[in-house]
DNA sequence: CGGTGGATCGTC
DNA sequence: GACGATCCACCG
């Protein structure tokens, strides 16, 4: 107990020196151990920890190993049935493109072993949607890159108000972003914090849905990195921010969610962008860019447009169009020309569905 | 863009 | 009659 408590707090010493050298320090302390207790113990086998008859029929596997698709990459966490973290890379050119969700279907990630993948029925009727960490919209440039982000280890149970809203406009900002910086680099995964209880205790506690357990995270995470273009000197931008997985109304602003990345790597456990010297080479994103989302006329604007595209009869196309008026928004002129356009469409068509002729 | 759920139809 | 796949309508 005393030696193990000793090098606990070695480890942590040596941890908290930086991360950048972590990995080193930890060695050594590891080999700094072997050799006391060697010195302490002469009666003990002379081989190493893995040389030993410890590994005879092999350690536990976590099955986190890192996951490769077509534009993103995983850690899985088999125990939660989410992802760690889901890393992508976005440029403008894989914002646009053809893929398109219509033919994507969420499914469990074949290479995730069953027992520990969720499925579409643990989510169905739980009260949770299925929240994409890398985007579908992000892929727009490849139906196989986006049709790979339907895999449920790229999902995780997110509230939908949530999903739709706040981090539907998060995930536009980061698009947006690849307007003004030509990478861009994204992490999005889960978090399961520690909330106080009634007795004043700290816990984590998080809901399971479906019959396979999947973990109910309290917030979910993104970190950015942004880089200007290949050449320039500029700092990188760098951003992390922890979004409660709960509702959360326009009158909330993004840098209100921002932290440190040193605060939410010690929340996740996980650290970010390693290679990168976060405290020289950086610059705080919402110093160097806006961090603004979209605000409510913009987003019902620019939903109502889509909607309107997609409309079928000129009673949905009426009925948009009110919801806009309704919520007290001023259409603007793309949208009342869209408006226009397709209602002498639609009702084209629609007298020759009375006429009996083929609808199109 | 982000999602849900119901109706329908073929299959076993 | 239960199921899965597909299409369609709808919501924020």
């Amino acid at each position: 107990m005393a030696r193990a408590f000793t090098s606990s707090t070695r480890f942590l010493g040596g941890f908290a020196l930086g991360a950048a050298t972590g990995t080193v320090t930890c060695l050594g302390v590891l080999r700094l151990t072997q050799q006391q207790r060697r010195r302490r113990s002469p009666a003990e086998p002379p081989e190493t920890v893995k040389e030993s008859v410890l590994q005879e029929y092999g350690f536990p596997l976590t099955g986190s190993e890192i996951r490769y698709y077509a534009n993103h990459v995983l850690s899985y966490n088999q125990a939660m049935r989410v992802p760690r973290w889901v890393i992508e890379h976005i440029s403008q050119d894989k914002t646009v493109g053809n893929a398109s969700r219509e033919h994507c279907k969420f499914k469990p990630d074949p290479s995730v072993p069953p027992m520990f993948t969720a499925t579409n029925e643990d989510y169905l009727k739980s009260g949770w949607s299925r929240g994409h960490m890398a985007p579908a919209g992000d892929n727009k440039f490849s139906d196989r890159a986006m049709a790979e982000t339907f895999y449920l280890s790229n999902i995780v149970p997110q509230n939908h108000e949530n999903n739709a809203g706040f981090w539907n406009r998060l995930e536009m900002y980061c698009r947006e972003l690849t307007k003004r910086f030509q990478d861009v680099w994204i992490v999005s995964g889960p978090l399961a914090l520690p909330q106080i209880g009634e007795d004043g205790k700290r816990s984590v506690i998080y809901q399971v849905i479906g019959k396979h357990d999947v973990a109910v995270p309290s917030h979910l995470f993104k970190v950015i990195l942004a880089r200007r273009n290949k050449a320039s000197t500029e700092p990188l931008a760098v951003g992390a921010f922890v979004v409660p997985n709960s509702p959360i109304s326009f009158s909330h602003q993004l840098p209100e969610f921002q932290v440190s990345i040193e605060d939410l790597e010690k929340m996740s456990g996980l650290v970010f962008f390693p290679r990168v010297n976060k405290t020289k080479n950086c610059k705080n994103i919402c110093e160097v860019d806006t961090c603004k989302l979209v605000d409510f006329i913009e987003f019902t604007q620019y939903f109502a447009g889509r909607k309107m595209k997609s409309a079928r009869t000129l009673h949905r196309l009426e009925k948009v169009m009110a919801e806009v008026k309704e919520a007290g928004i001023q259409p603007d002129d793309y949208l009342l020309d869209l408006y226009k356009k397709k209602k002498e469409e639609l009702s084209a068509s629609e007298k020759k569905m009375l006429r009996g002729e083929a609808g199109g």
